[in-house]
DNA sequence: CTCACACCCTGAAGCTACTATAGAGTCAAG
DNA sequence: CTTGACTCTATAGTAGCTTCAGGGTGTGAG
């Protein structure tokens, strides 16, 4: 199978799938005569790992991981599941983050009901006279 | 007024400080005989306006957008108002893409109770297994 | 006066996960 | 034998900074 074939199966461009081979992800496949990549169905199966984890918003460092897991099947899957605990609570850090701007911006909002002079607009005045705090340590990777 | 002092004031680093002024967010201050910045009252002003709608997620383009308004005071601030419940739709969008993952990540994690042989584990099957839809258009810049 | 030390300067590179481009080579069909 | 789809490498760009190297400035102590 050529790169292009592979990336179409597992839904990525072929300039992803040439990344992924320069991260590491990927090893790196036989080539043919021509130079060109060629890669069988462990291939695949491994692309598309990496694609369902990315799709789960995982980082390139979480997927490493759970591929080096699966590469040493001596160890047990512990590694895994806190792995997986871990990667929800970066999610559960990012969405309680988010819920709590939507608070800020909704107040924000109301402080302007309909156009005036900039002079005037409550939202430009409390985005000058706001007093975010600190960000605090951020426990997510996601942005 | 220098730039570490104002940093600190703003409550960012000095090398954030300049990055803004290459960006042409925070215009170019004044300079001391020994080439130092020099800033003044405005310039604080709008560096915390900046750090706030930062504090926000707002992205450059859209606090470029907010401060061309505040500079030029003859509109009304029509594009503000209309910019904020855009940003407000970003957010939103982001905190629905993020519970979706969620619930995805619960449904996999339910599928390893306890340490098990690698090949056993229900959370790298269920990775390996996935069909992730192809990722629709984004409304967000977030994450 | 001279030294140490805190602060400031510029420019370039690194971070994440790709995406896009340029310029060249491979291969099967017509 | 040429066209066109595909592939190759290497490089640069994206966002919003952070970090670093290699210098210059300014102030208080000895
Ligand atoms: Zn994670
Ligand atoms: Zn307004
Ligand atoms: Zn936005
Ligand atoms: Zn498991």
């Amino acid at each position: 199978m050529k790169i292009g074939e592979l990336g179409q199966i597992a839904q990525c461009t072929v300039e992803t799938v040439r990344y992924y081979e320069k991260e590491g992800l990927l090893p790196q496949p036989e080539r043919t005569a021509g130079n060109f990549r060629s890669y069988g169905p462990q291939h695949l199966e491994r692309l598309r790992f990496i694609r369902n984890c990315r799709a789960l918003d995982m980082t390139h460092g979480e997927i490493r991981t759970l591929l080096e897991v699966m590469d040493a099947p001596a160890a047990g899957c512990g590694r895994v599941n806190a792995l997986l605990d871990e990667h929800i609570g970066h999610v559960d850090a990012r969405i309680a983050e988010l819920m709590q701007l939507k608070q800020q911006l909704g107040e924000l909002r109301h402080q302007c009901q309909a156009e005036q002079p900039v002079a005037a607009c409550g939202i430009l005045q409390g985005l000058v006279s706001m007093e975010s705090e600190a960000r605090q340590e951020r426990h997510t990777h996601l942005g």
